[in-house]
DNA sequence: AATCGATTGGAAACTAACTTAACAATCACC
DNA sequence: GGTGATTGTTAAGTTAGTTTCCAATCGATT
């Protein structure tokens, strides 16, 4: 019943690490787990192609495959003909081997959805939440699992992962929730128990803005690159950070809570916002924004994007505190650059998917960078988090299913 | 004939990535490599104990140390008497299978050591340098390698591995140094071939505040831990990362040019450095320290030291200056720890590592951190770079020996 | 319509590597 | 000098994977 959290571990210890010593059944093992990547990967597909793909021997393909059979993570789903010789018998994942539930909970929207292995969506569904406490605000997310399950036509005890996305970040050194913010109540040893009591042992709690950067790398930008960066600018400020196709989450589970990034020159920053969520996300964050054009003297500007619409319209007051903004992000990007240098950076959330933001950040770069990578917006949008919450949960069911197959055979 | 850096890749891509199908063979070679790194780590061992850490049996430990032996990697090293039983053979890793030069190039000094396969130091020297310019320099290097050679009694053919700690990076996408600072002419084409041209395909440049991350990693606080970041405050600014126990560069060698980071707010910031070192580097290197105090009217300011000495004594204002740099280190170290959050922090260079500097710096973080994790000071010293590379050139000698070894069995 | 040729899937024989079990040889200690 | 622990090897058996060969199948060609 623990709550396991992010990026499964799957590591290798290298080298001096400690790796421990291999038995022959190692290699059906990994051959099995190969097996299945090209599985997931390329549909149904033949014997005769996997041999080819893997540079397996047919017989080896077919006793491998005979296993997986067994175990029940694929099925023999068509035969291909129209070619001369005997049909060939199609593999593919079987979809009803697992079930994985993701959850995303915001201030406003709850969002979730079903996927089954194969990665097809059973169900999907947002409802604004009416909570005013974190219990009611878990009982709502409950009843949302619920709803989903009969929807998706699977009972609970199907769910082989349940990943929540969830402002704040589980810290494994004191088995809490930490820095969840606007969340009230969210960060209390109850919320976690609770959550554990209604999700059962599955339950992974994957920071909101980590999940996002999860479902971009599977389907967004970050799916061709083995490092980056997605730093939302929104409501809230944070980041993702993916290195060597790992998402990190740091020893205490902070990494990437670059608002608490040490600067405070902002001009619009809120001295209760940066004891509660950091400096820079106190001068930086889509309120301080309004704070500052308000400051400034733009009309209208009861939202950020009521600013930034201002400043498109060529607004020159609204422009300048847009361009502030831009220098702001431009030297948290610029950090996570001398940090961690990745390939990639790729902005988000209502600020970051701004039109023109972007260059107005690149253009900053330019100047204080010492490399300028890959910049570039998210395409992806509200579904984003419950999307990389799915996708991380089908990673973890994988591993625990392949593990599985491999002790019990 | 391709310059090499940092971590060895070794990464067994995890999962979605691309692994590999298996052979029976990669047992064997799974299997040398972990009895390789026991024989490493616990010198002169038996069968029976190798047999007992590994959990392989006795015969098959018998059978991969036969064929390490042949390949020259281990060797028996004596007999264990003294208990009942026949005398049990100990085996050790062939020092002599081996050699590796580390080489550290500074502004003033050159210094360099030979080590053979055990890690044992061969050879060790230190110069000054009297160079003027980037082929002179090169030309001093090459006489160190022949010089620690000579006194180490070995051919430079026998070198499996050179490892140059350079001020500066290299970018794997330009084939290039680049941001090598002080060190004037060190970035250019010509350089990087000279190099390459006296130290053959096997030199390997890592940058050196890089390689002293390593060397803590190796003998200092990194031992423990699995990722640490090793910030080095002196003449210049910079960082080593280690995530995973792997040495991260960045995708383009940039990872932990600290001295990049967007802190302008110094008091001794000097825009010529800024341009070629960064502005946090012209706003708190030891220059800055000197620049600041002599603005503030400390006497006797020759030297960061006696700045430092000054604050020691009771001067207020050099005090002054002290925690004002304590705070600008604080809060690049406050910027790793919301980038990445790793383990352990450890201060080096002149200033990290001056008394009470660390617990100025500490001070400071507890404020401004979302959360505090170990900062400790290097205990280590001048030759730190070069035990770096030394340490960095016997891990790839070993990968490259062990891997040749599979193929050619 | 019959044959040809490509293709599938499996069976047999062989290789690589590990394990267990048994055994002969050795050495300290009583 | 006998006893018991320990070492290192040999033999037999297991898990995996490879190569080679073959029967069965099905579209295409004659």
């Amino acid at each position: 019943m623990t709550v396991v959290t992010g990026g499964v571990a799957g590591g290798v210890g290298d080298g001096v690490g400690g790796a421990s010593a291999a038995r022959p059944q190692l290699i059906r093992e990994i051959n099995e787990r190969v097996l299945l990547d090209h599985i997931r990967r390329s549909g149904p597909i033949s014997r005769t192609e996997l041999a080819g793909l893997t540079g397996l021997s047919k017989p080896t393909v077919s006793a491998a495959l005979s296993s997986l059979e067994r175990s029940g993570l694929v099925h023999v789903t068509g035969q291909r003909t129209g070619v001369p010789g005997p049909a060939a018998s199609l593999y593919e994942v079987r979809p009803e081997a697992g079930y994985v539930l993701g959850l995303d909970v915001g201030r406003e929207f709850l969002r979730g959805a079903i996927s089954d292995l194969s990665g097809s969506v059973r169900a999907r569904l947002s409802v604004r939440t009416k909570a005013g406490d974190a219990m009611a605000r878990i009982q709502e997310l409950a009843d949302l699992a619920v709803t989903l399950a009969t929807e998706a036509g699977i009972q609970l005890t199907q769910l082989t992962q349940t990943v929540l996305g969830s402002p704040g970040v589980y810290d494994p050194r004191l088995d809490a929730l930490t820095l969840t913010g606007r969340l009230s109540g969210w960060d209390s040893p109850a919320t976690l128990a609770a959550l554990r009591d209604r999700f059962g042992s599955s339950l992974m709690i994957e920071n909101d803005i980590d999940a996002a950067a999860i479902a971009e790398r599977v389907h967004g930008h970050g799916r061709n690159v083995d490092s980056f960066a997605f730093v939302s600018v929104g409501t809230g400020i944070g980041m993702g950070l993916v290195l060597d196709g790992k998402l990190r989450h740091g020893s205490h589970g902070v990494a990437g809570e670059i608002g608490y990034l040490p600067f405070t020159e902002g001009s619009g920053s809120d001295p209760r916002d940066a004891r509660k969520r950091g400096g820079f996300d106190a001068s930086a964050s889509a309120a301080a924004v309004v704070r500052a054009a308000r400051r400034a003297g733009v009309r209208g500007t009861s939202t950020a994007e009521k600013v930034f619409a201002a400043a498109a319209r060529g607004d020159v007051v609204a422009a300048a505190v847009v361009a502030e903004e831009a220098l702001l992000v431009a030297k948290a990007v610029c950090t996570v650059i001398t940090v961690v240098d990745p390939d990639l950076i790729v902005l988000g959330g209502g600020i970051g998917q701004a039109p023109g933001f972007l260059e107005a950040v690149v253009k900053q770069l330019r100047q204080m960078a010492p490399v300028l990578p890959d910049v570039k917006a998210s395409v992806l949008g509200t579904e984003t988090v419950v999307a990389g919450c799915l996708a991380a949960g089908l990673d973890r069911s994988w591993q625990s299913l392949v593990g599985r197959t491999a002790n019990s055979v």
